[in-house]
DNA sequence: GTAACTGCAAAATATTTGCATCCTT
DNA sequence: AAGGATGCAAATATTTTGCAGTTAC
């Protein structure tokens, strides 16, 4: 379930301003990631870059947005679902680049296999990356 | 079965040269990633910024090494088994990044497990990306 | 009113490009 | 000798920091 925007900054003790609603309310209706460049270009506003760097550094340490890895070390970030709190994130889910049209999926109903690690290691967070075609641009 | 330095540069029709040499056998030598500024301090000579950028491009078009998807973003590269060849990489293994001494391995001997995707969405690469802690660090 | 947030300027970093020189073949 | 590779300088791009003015509560 997702929440409203304010809620959402209130929630997490954050004051509500014109940036950060516009920031969030573009994540909410973005069905993938957004990268810095989408978030200055795309918030129907003109925000400052630094305004933008500090608001998307605000939502990842609160646990509403986190990074994401992608194939080619892009800095993209995309909506936490609600069990994501501060610090605590569970983005054991499985992430989707389509190499014809770049949007990013996050794919949250797709289950992520337990890997079998050599003895000695612990698992902290599973990330899956998967590049491809997308069902859009699949002819 | 790897290569030597020399021969594989010749393999792929580079020039052997100082820089290409040096940074190569770093990356032989290294049980996993590297970034850019572990190969500028670690080369015992100093090369210029610009030669190691270039080698490293060099490196992945060639197919010697690839780029590492990595949770926090940072440009990782590590060197490809021999299965890999320009252009065509099969980098699906699993990559730990150890949250405590910042090591990444390449899980070459991990089975990549296969993830069931939605209906439309056509896979080109897996890439799985764990964190935790190594068998080093592990107390 | 006060603490927090934003925007501007500027510093610090990171990456790319052009070109003359040097090295490999 | 010729083409490619390197190193330096400089242009771009990216991210961070400081601070004064503004806004949310």
């Amino acid at each position: 379930m997702l929440y409203g925007i304010a809620e959402t900054l209130k929630k997490n003790q954050l004051s509500i301003t014109d940036s950060r609603k516009k920031i969030l309310e573009l994540f909410m209706r973005t069905n993938g990631a957004l990268a810095h460049a989408d978030i200055e270009h795309q918030s129907g506003t003109e925000f400052d870059r630094v305004t933008i760097y500090r608001t998307l550094q605000t939502f990842v340490e609160k646990g509403i947005i986190h990074t994401i890895p992608t194939a080619d070390n892009s800095v993209r970030y995309a909506l936490c679902k609600d069990q994501c709190s501060a610090g605590k994130h569970h983005d054991d889910h499985v992430h989707f680049m389509c190499d014809a049209c770049g949007t990013t999926y996050c794919l949250d109903h797709v289950v992520v296999p337990a890997v079998v690690l050599p003895k000695g290691f612990t698992v902290t967070q599973t990330d899956v990356v998967i590049s491809g075609t997308c069902k859009n641009c699949v002819q």
